[in-house]
Parts: structure tokens; sequence; C-alpha cells
DNA sequence: GAGCACTGC
């Protein structure tokens, strides 16, 4: 059985909304936007955790695993650390660790933890993430991280022996590298029984976490006789400061959650005092047209609706369009902000005060019999709707719409979403797990174990790839070799074969593109333009030589801000793969690896492409409609994506088939190669 | 004719 923490009279202020309507009970009722001087040491006073600084550390003393379950605006990420550390957890050169599973996060928290402690960031409050390692081994005693570079620590020291403590922080988001980083931080307490474990989850996911980690086989009797901290987790619940938030229902299921959003929206506005208003939806086709018709409103004379500003928010919007998100509200307007799931965790925005949920969002699915994976419009779970009517109550008392009844959030919505594991190729967590020396993948102690399926096809391809051998061990260099490599297994095969053909350079850079989400820029309502713009560094190879082309025309502007907005290029996508790039040539030097360019020699550009891809190779349909491609693996139908280069050459290609050569089809369309 | 959100020595 687990310990349920109940200090004091202290209660925990999150209510089961199945019983009521109310979500949070706010108990510091005061603004925390604190005008007037106040010392950070009474500012971390009033943080709900504060209260419970000897429970946690008790907690910790006693317990080989601590539970969080603490509510946004506890303060639990800033301030256990500090605790820990001024308990003594940190001395004698021993390190705290607290991981998130976000970069921006964790720069965030690494320099609030060093101002509060009045020291330098990067010496003993210190952050680790991707290209940026600001610690300093002989002084840093916190260190906050990626539960991504945890992992890639562990390939180093696989007991992680210089942890004290570590913390790992929304654990309930269940994200892939959480889910495995649980897994083996369980293996590591059998060996070093000295190592505390504190997770922080939201309410529904902790019982679950804390079951995973009661369970151990047999060794409980020598617990007391050796002194050893209990294994059992503790689970200790903090209040978050948020304050109250209304749920509203909808009587009857809405037919259309777009439709009904939009006059929900102007609902709010012609009845709701003034504060800002978020709306979920689930993609960049719905956000864009709910902005337009909330905009065509806004602007129509019968609604006083002047004082309506509408703002998309995806993670594919251009930055300065995403950075209006956070700019005041004037007075006397009325921002509304129409969101994807970016808004529920990574992006948090002030003044909200209504939300509207259309309770669904785009998921990805994977289907280990075709191989592929889908982004698939599904209801969200009970966690997810609790957590955005949470974004609410950020300021002061909000209301949430609902756009779903009552009667279906009790009874047919699931508690939690299923987590990434059972949703994701397992290519990339598989040769992870082979690489710090877990070679029976099936039996190991899984979180949640993903499909069997998933696992078998993830086996076969890394065998295909030479990755593992016929025992399902790395091999010896390539397997090791991928496994070093931070990129998927596929792409990362894809550079050690460009060494024997000479064209790393060309494959590096492909890769580093590979591995931004697109380095096109997708303006609403210029799709045309986009796609003229691809046409300029069009290669008939397709979109990897493509991507090549434009690398080296936004070498020779100079790496040019300019030249990327002119060409449609993202200038911050640009900027990510310069420094991936450089990345990558740094560790393929150190794999071996010789630096060479191929010049303009494609052919074996491609040979290095198919020898990480050819489990994608495809063969045209012949007299199919609409281009189908079966896969020679498995016959399975595939099509051409809407974004590739291919599509946009042949649609244009069908009117004027006589330009085989690409330099005619240009001229013939008036393109300029280079601009 | 279409891209939820993240991560990695």
């Amino acid at each position: 059985m687990s310990l349920f923490w109940k200090p004091g009279s202290e209660r925990p202020c999150i209510l089961d909304d199945e019983e009521g309507g109310i979500l949070f009970f706010a108990t510091a009722s005061s603004s925390s936007s604190g005008y007037g001087y106040k010392s950070i040491e009474k500012q971390r006073q009033r943080l709900p955790v504060y209260k419970y600084r000897t429970a946690i550390l008790y907690l910790v003393e006693t317990h080989a695993t601590t539970i969080i379950v603490g509510e946004t605006g506890s303060g639990k990420t800033t301030q256990i650390p500090q605790f820990l550390k001024e308990a003594g957890w940190a001395d004698g050169g021993r390190v705290i660790a607290c991981t998130q599973p976000r970069r921006l996060a964790v720069q965030a928290v690494a320099s609030r933890v060093a101002e509060e402690m009045g020291v330098k960031l990067g010496e003993e409050v210190g952050y680790t993430i991707r290209f940026e390692d600001v610690t300093n081994p002989d002084a840093t005693r916190v260190k906050f991280l990626t539960d991504g570079v945890l992992l890639r620590e562990m390939m180093d020291d696989p007991l992680l022996t210089k942890y004290s403590v570590i913390m790992v922080d929304e654990a309930h988001e269940r994200s892939l590298s959480t889910d495995i980083l649980l897994g083996l931080l369980k293996k590591i307490q059998r060996c070093r029984p000295e190592l505390r474990l504190i997770i922080s989850s939201a309410t529904i996911e902790a019982k679950k976490i804390s079951a995973f980690f009661g369970t151990r086989k047999r060794h409980q009797k020598k617990e007391i006789e050796e002194q050893r901290p209990k294994l059992d987790p503790a689970i200790l619940s903090v209040e978050g400061r948020g304050y109250n938030v209304e749920i509203h229902y909808v009587r009857e299921p809405v037919p259309d959650y777009l439709q009904a959003s939009v006059s929900t929206v102007m609902l709010i506005h012609d009845q709701e005092p003034m504060g800002d208003i978020l709306v979920f939806l689930t993609g960049q086709d719905d956000i864009d047209a709910a902005v337009q018709l909330l905009t065509e409103e806004a602007q129509s004379h019968r609604r006083n609706s002047s004082g309506l500003i509408v703002l998309p928010l995806y993670s594919g919007l251009p930055r300065s369009e995403q950075d209006l998100i956070f700019s005041p509200t004037p007075r006397n307007k009325r921002k509304v902000v129409i969101s994807t799931n970016i808004a529920e965790t990574s992006l948090t925005l002030e003044g909200i005060v209504y939300v509207v949920d259309s309770g669904f969002s785009k998921q990805r699915f994977y289907n280990p019999i075709s191989d592929l994976e889908n982004l698939i419009v599904a209801p969200i779970s009970k966690a997810s709707a609790r957590q955005r009517a949470g974004r609410a109550g950020r300021v002061r008392p909000g209301k949430c719409y609902r756009l779903y009844t009552e009667d279906y959030f009790l009874n047919e919505m699931s508690n939690e979403g299923v987590p990434e594991m059972q949703r994701s190729n397992l290519v990339s967590s598989v040769i992870q797990l082979k690489a710090l020396g877990i070679d029976n993948i099936l039996g190991f102690d899984w979180l949640a174990s993903p499909l069997p399926e998933a696992m078998i096809r993830a086996l076969e391809v890394l065998y295909s790839l030479g990755v593992i051998d016929d025992d399902a061990k790395l091999t010896s260099p390539v397997g090791f070799q991928v496994a070093e490599i931070p990129l998927e297994p596929m792409i990362s095969k894809m550079i050690l074969s460009s060494n024997q053909l000479g064209c790393s350079e060309e494959i590096i850079t492909i890769s580093a593109i590979l591995s931004v989400q697109s380095i096109w820029v997708s303006v609403r309502g210029s799709q045309k333009d986009l796609d003229e713009a691809k046409l300029r560094f069009a290669a008939a190879e397709g979109d990897h030589v493509t991507y090549l082309n434009v690398y080296k025309g936004f070498l020779q502007s100079g790496k040019s801000s300019q030249w990327c907005h002119r060409n449609f290029i993202n200038y911050h996508a640009m900027k990510k793969v310069m420094e991936t790039r450089e990345q990558l040539r740094r560790i393929s030097l150190r794999l071996g690896i010789v630096l060479k360019s191929c010049d303009r020699d494609m052919e074996v550009v491609r040979k290095a492409v198919t020898a990480g891809f050819f489990a994608n190779a495809c063969r045209l349909e012949p007299y199919s409609e609409g281009g189908m491609y079966k896969t020679v693996r498995s016959s399975q139908a595939v099509y051409i994506h809407p974004s590739s280069v291919l599509l946009v050459l042949r649609n244009l290609t069908s009117d004027c088939i006589q330009f085989i050569n690409l330099e005619s089809l240009r001229e013939y369309l008036g393109i300029d190669r280079t601009s």
C-alpha cells in the first residue's frame, strides 16, 4: 500500500471534478505579480509548497521514492531542489538533478532558482540541454536538465552515480523519454539504495506511477533490517495557486465544434466581463478557419465587437506571429487566442480568464502492421480537459466552456490519454535501451508496455539496418555508433554510410534539415507563393537534394534573414539546422567519419539516403489513380506527401510534359533559379 | 494537396 501523507489540517486542494463543477480551490488569494519590494525569501515562503518543506524532506529521507502531486503554481519545481540542497543532499560533491520534458522549461527554471539562491547560473546552479551545457562539474550542485539529456548521461554512467536525488518533473505527461527514464531509474534503485527519486505528477497518473514503483520482486523484509528507505512510494499532495474555475457544459452535443467555438467566443464577448479568451482546437486548418470566422464576426456591424483581437497559435507559426500572443492586451480590448495543444503545456499565457475547450486534439498513432504513423483528431482525456480548464484560473477566477455534455465527461471520456510509448514507432526507444545494456526488451519493466507488434517491428527494422545481430544485441561498431548519434536510427545509418560513399558533408546537412520540423514557412493564403519558392530549389531527385540546394542558397546569401523571407524559408529553422549540423560534424569526427563533400555527384547522396531508408522503398503502381505507390516490403499503399517538392513538380508538369528539364520548366514558369 | 506537441554529445 502506498502512504498518503496528510500533514496537519492542510487539505488537498484538488477536488474530483466528478462531484461538482469546480476544479481548483485557491488557498492563496493574493496576486502573485509582486509590485513593490518583496524579498526573495518572502516570495518563496508564500508559495504553497513552502508549508510542506519539513514533510517533503522527511519523506525523501525515509522513502526511496516520493511522488509529489502538485498543481500549477505550487512552486514545487523551483523550491524542492532548494530544500534538498539546504538539507544537505548536495554535500560531499553530490548533485541534485531535476528533469523537465522541455528545453525552455529547463532554462527558465534554472535561471529562476539561481536568482533565488543568489548565485551565478552555471556555477552552483546549472542546466544542461542539447547544445548548451551551463554547468561547472566542480561547482554545480543543483542541475536542471531535459529527461533526454539524463538518458544520454546514462550511456556514460549507467548508475548515474553523481546524483543523490533525481526529481522527474511533469511525469504525468508520459512522454517517451520520461517513461523510459522512470523504468531505468527503478532499475537503478535496486543497485543504489541510497538514491532518492522524487516524481512529480498530476493527480490521475500519480496512483499508476506509485503502483509502478511499489511493485518489486521480494526484498521487502530486508529493508527494515538494513535500515534502508522504505521501498513503497510516499505520495504527497500540494495545492496549487490557481483560482476557482467554473465549468460549463453544453446541454446537447454540438454537431460542429468549430462553429460552436466561434459562437461561444461571441457569447462570452457579449455577456461576460473583460478578460482574455483561450480556445483549444486541433490544428492549423481549424484554427485558421476559426480566426477568419471570428474576424468576420468582429467586423460585422451588428455587434459591438470592435474590441476583439483574434490571434492564432500553433508551433508552425512564424516566430513574429507567435510573439503577438504575448503582447499585453490594450485597455478595452479583449484578446482571443485560438490554439492547438501547445497552450496546454508548453506555453503559458497570462491574463486568460475564459477557456473554450473543443474536447478534441490531434494525436499521433502508430500502426505497427502498416508501419505508418498517423495524426488523428481524437477526443481528449479528462486529465487533458482538467489541464485546459486550469489555464483560465491563473490571474483571477475564471470560466471554462466545454463543448461537450457533462454526461459525456462523466461517463465516456477516458481518465488519461494513451502514453506516447503505446502510440509510437519504437526504433529510437529500443536502440536506447540496447545501448544501456538492456537486451531483453520484451521483459523490460515498462511503465506501460508497448504493443508487442510494435516491438517486433522495431527489432526487424534495426536488424535490417545491421544495428542489431541475430541475438538482438547491438552490433559493433555500427550498432554502437548508431546509438551514439542523437537521431533516428535510419538517419544515423545514412550518416555512417556516407563515409564510404564520400558525401558525409551533404548527408550531414540533409540529416540536420530532417531534424527540424520544416524549413519552409507556411503563411495562410500564400500556398501558391510557397510552391513557387520551392520550385526555385527543386531537384528532380526529390526533397533531400532540394534541401541541399536550399542550404547552398542560404550560405551564398551570407545566412541572410531577408533572403529566407524572400524564399519562404524559416530563418529560425535554418539557424537550428546550422547548430545541429555542427553537432553532427563533431560526433561524426569522433566516430571516425571523414568529412568530405561529393560536390555535384548526387548519385552517391542518393545511395547514402537509400542505405538508411531502404525499408521505405516503394514502386509506383501502374495505372493507379492519384499516384499510388506500394511499399516493396509489404505492399502497403502510400502516396507522396503534399509538402514534397515531387508533388509540386508533378502537378505543374502535368500541363507541360514537354519540359523534362527543370531549367526549362523554371524558364517557362518565369521563376529565377536564385532570388 | 497537408504538418498536435516534444526531445537528443
